[in-house]
DNA sequence: TAATTTAGTATTGTTTAAACACTCAATTTC
DNA sequence: GAAATTGAGTGTTTAAACAATACTAAATTA
């Protein structure tokens, strides 16, 4: 099996994947967006990509570039979309896989890499214009994300390991676009097993909320022994 | 731009499309599935796909691939999920797209084409082993598919146009894979811009059931004017 | 004409959800 | 140290949605 990409004509047909980053910090979601040192769009900021290796999986590639721009493995990937408009990298056909993945803020210390100049975390209420047709994969992975957070438990990985229950109620304020009641989001929350932990949150002027954990080992059986399905 | 994929080598790294077609008839939920003519995988039973074209983009080669089964053109085509497994191809590296498009079992006509020496659908409860990965494709569409049907009005995209109430019960009974109390399904679809015709069911041994059309003006408006979503 | 079969509806009790008012515990201010 | 302030956290009421079940209606068949 050989790779028939020209290298020296890296873009004539070629397959990509961008690995979107995210995570929520100040009540908000941010996107880690890197600023490209080559052409095309040189100096744009864009989603960190790559093209995808011979050997490698989709989830694999996603892995690499996750690794090169925070040093974090091991945290679970989502494949969003694929693009693959002829046009829409101006030096030739390049399909691309957008995958993403959800990160701690506590947990990660995000580096330039040989490929991008800079690099930063965006607040999502605040993105520009970015390189290709990243604007349109950025738009549809998040509303993929969002999706996903309704259905599934994967809003702890967005948040520090213990987090409060405000935490989640921005989070899923930004999930739904809209402003929630507080005591009945956290009726809600009665179904998700999350574990109270003794510790409470420190360093703010006025009364400490509780901390909490998502107890992983609960929800495992609560899949097993039950219908339920998670929901928020 | 050039295809630097060589003719005679097309499976060293290249980047196909699969399309999934869905019927829904005889209470059952169909796919429709080619007999392989060529190797690998002669006479195993697959999903019809084939390379993408160098001017292609991902859903115009759906519809090219749909087109040429079933003679089907202008309806719905959704991008499912996108596998890339480096050995999914016994002969290289080959990444590929799945795509699927929801027909009304009375307004098609399949035929075998030039790839494909036979061609049939098949009931989803009886599916036996295809060739490369297409069992997982199938089986991973399939979710995709079921979680569509309950979030966006695509199930009338599967049933012909005029249908019972009874047609859409079995279909949502597949959907959750239980079986729904009758009154109160069709209470949930008080929500649903449905619009009932003064014809009847015709040929059945029975009291005959009225028919429906979805009312897609109504819904449109319905997304206008509320927070109102679709919801079965 | 009665029996059969499926279409379609009404009723009741239970659960879930929305709105809103309230108490509680820490810090800050006077 | 007492009062004010700020956000944490809970209870109550009302309405809407849902589940279970029993029922009526309209066609065909015997």
């Amino acid at each position: 099996m050989t790779n028939n990409v020209d290298p020296n004509n890296l873009f004539s047909y070629s397959f990509s994947l961008d690995c979107l980053i995210f995570t929520f910090v100040d009540q908000r979601l941010k996107v880690l967006l890197i600023r490209r040192n080559v052409e095309p769009f040189k100096n744009s900021w864009a989603i960190p990509g790559d093209l995808i290796l011979p050997s490698e999986g989709l989830e694999v590639a996603a892995e690499r570039i996750l690794f090169q721009l925070t040093n974090i493995s091991g945290v679970a990937l989502h494949q969003s979309q694929t693009f693959g408009e002829p046009k829409r990298h101006p030096q030739g056909r390049v399909i691309t896989c957008a995958y993403y993945a959800l990160v701690r803020i506590d947990e990660v210390h995000v580096k330039a890499s040989s490929w991008a100049n800079d690099i930063k975390w965006v607040d999502l209420e605040s993105i520009e214009d970015l390189a290709f047709d990243h604007n349109l994969i950025l738009n549809s992975t998040v509303n993929n994300l969002k999706q996903k957070l309704i259905n599934e438990p994967i809003a702890f990985d967005l948040l520090p390991v213990k987090f409060t229950l405000n935490d989640l109620h921005h989070l899923y304020e930004f999930v739904y676009d809209a402003k929630l009641d507080k005591a009945n989001f956290r009726k809600r929350l009665k179904n998700i097993p999350l574990k109270q932990l003794s510790e409470k949150q420190k360093g703010v002027k006025h009364r400490p909320a509780a901390l909490f954990e998502f107890d992983r080992s609960a929800y495992e059986e609560m899949l097993k022994n039950t219908f339920l399905t998670f929901k928020i």
